[in-house]
RNA sequence: UCUUCAGUAGCUCAGUUGGUUAGAGCACCUGACUGUUAAUCAGGGGGUCCUAGGUUCAAGUCCUAGCUGAAGAGCCA
């Protein structure tokens, strides 16, 4: 076979089709035709869009064409001409093609014919050759790269926060447990307790809930900082929501308070997705079209307008009208209540159909690192809540006040013996300072219109399943 | 973890108040067709009805337990 530079399929879209001689290389996703002529549609991952290979049957022999079936890998030299079809502006007539590898149909588990979302995830290795997977994955990497340029742009430092963590007071849940101990012969300490003096960190460690107490140390000598990594939440949580490993956008600002970390929440939120409706054209469009008719308006919806903010008790407030006027919610409501999700979709989906911030919670139902409000009741809590996914961002203002977060600290049970570096940034040179957690698999959830949050991660973990 | 629903061909599903040999579409194989668009047309092969018990003359269908999946809830991002 002659040897031609390969062009990707997005880039040969863009040629003029003047029957220059290019090579494809790519994934076959259908083969149809007569006895004369063959059409394959090739895929190459660069895009959604396939391109039309045209096989004129007389100029090869069977043996080469009986192979290229759905899932077969091949490369294809041919001139790029302007197609007689109708669903193509341009097509290859093949004159020399090249099997890499084949794709025995009677095994091969993808078809032409659409699959349902539960059986691809049972084939997470395979599935991102799918149009629906390829389009996540292209879309969920242009949200990593805007999220870098965002922070880049506006002079924020990229931190790395461990994934190992020997605290367990992150406060965000259950852990899962790091160690190299033997589990069948585990030493104990003279009071029956492990004994993790031998164990490899010397003290019981764990996979990081969160990078953001140290995101805060971060953000106190640079200025501003944002981390990027895995999470892991050892909850058995079994919802279209939740993952037991995802990815968290954490960023931390020295001197930022309680509304200009709202803004730059509503500016993150509204780049990102502008990103990708300017970016992401023709995978939006394709998911649009497959799986939710609606998601365009919807993230256009949330670009032009601007987000409610609301404080904890005006929130309250709405919803005992609501009530008073005959809505019915499973949970009462009264001041002082964890929201639950029917109270945040009435506020979201009902009441103001719109994205809502919510802020200056209880601080009984909050986290010990919130900055106390002056009347004695609440905390700088925010909470950004979207339509279909609920709460995307969770942040605050931090407590920048040493006696109160200690206070705070000791009030809530958390031993003392973790906290004392995180409690140092408030002796030495303490600033007020405020972040925000954003959940990746959230965000793209919302941005991609997808229903279940394991597909929107190459390969999901949640309770009962790390397979591949 | 709780509640509800589901599990039948490779995939998506139908299968009546329990009643002959369990069906369809797609996929696959064979053939037809001079440019298709998830091509079309004709024919063919393909089943541990999730598993284990139970009720019954008779169970894909009813009962019990388990396994798996999904939706809602809790927890949260």
């Amino acid at each position: 076979m002659e040897q031609i530079k390969r062009t990707k399929i997005v880039d040969l879209l863009k040629l003029d089709p003047a029957g220059e001689i290019v090579n494809v290389k790519g994934w076959v996703r259908s083969k149809r035709g007569n006895k004369n002529v063959s059409f394959i549609a090739l895929n190459d991952g660069s895009t959604i869009k396939n391109i039309q290979i045209v096989v004129d049957s007389a100029s090869f022999d069977e043996s080469v064409l009986k192979p290229i079936t759905t899932g077969a890998c091949i490369s294809v030299n041919g001139a790029l001409v302007a197609s007689q079809g109708q669903g193509q502006t341009m097509e290859i007539n093949a004159s020399e093609i090249q099997l890499y590898g084949e794709a025995d149909p009677n095994v091969y588990p993808l078809q032409k014919k659409g699959h349902s979302l539960e059986f691809l995830r049972e084939i997470a290795h395979l599935r991102p050759r799918t149009n629906t997977f390829s389009a996540v994955l292209r879309v969920r990497h242009a949200m990593a790269y805007a999220i870098h340029k965002y922070f880049n742009d506006r002079g924020f430092f990229y931190l790395h926060t461990p994934i190992v963590t020997a605290s367990d007071c992150e406060g965000a849940g259950e852990m899962f447990q790091v160690t190299t101990l033997d589990l069948n012969a585990i030493p104990k300490t003279t009071e029956g307790g492990v004994d993790f003096a031998n164990d490899f960190f010397g003290k019981a460690t764990s996979l990081t809930v969160s990078g953001q107490l140290e995101g805060e140390l971060g953000a106190m000598a640079l200025g501003a900082i944002y981390t990027f990594g895995p999470t892991f939440r050892a909850e058995n949580s079994n919802t279209p929501r939740h993952l037991a490993e995802f990815w968290m956008i954490e960023p931390e600002v020295a001197f930022n308070e309680i509304v200009e970390n709202m803004d730059l929440a509503e500016d993150f939120l509204k780049y990102l997705i502008q990103y990708a409706l300017d970016n992401c054209q023709d995978d939006l469009a394709f998911l649009n079209e497959m799986w939710d008719k609606e998601l365009l308006e919807r993230l256009d919806f949330v670009v032009k307008n601007k987000f409610i903010r609301l404080p904890y008790t005006e929130g309250i407030k709405i919803l005992e009208e609501a009530i008073a006027g005959g809505h019915k919610f499973e949970f009462p409501v009264s001041w002082g209540i964890d929201l639950q999700s029917e109270h945040e979709r009435y506020l979201v989906e009902k009441h103001f159909k719109c994205p809502v911030i919510l802020t200056d919670y209880p601080k009984e139902i909050k986290a010990f690192y919130m900055k106390q409000n002056d009347d004695g009741k609440t905390v700088r809590a925010m909470d950004v809540l979207f339509p279909k996914i609920g709460e995307i961002i969770g942040g605050s203002q931090r407590e920048e006040d040493y006696d109160k977060l200690k206070t705070r600290i000791e009030e809530m049970g958390i031993p003392m013996k973790d906290m004392w570096w995180y409690l140092d940034t408030r002796r030495f040179g303490s600033a007020p300072h405020s972040g925000f957690g954003l959940g990746f698999e959230r965000l793209l959830l919302f941005v991609t219109g997808m229903g279940n949050i394991r597909d929107v991660i190459p390969f999901p973990r949640t309770p009962n399943n790390a397979e591949y």
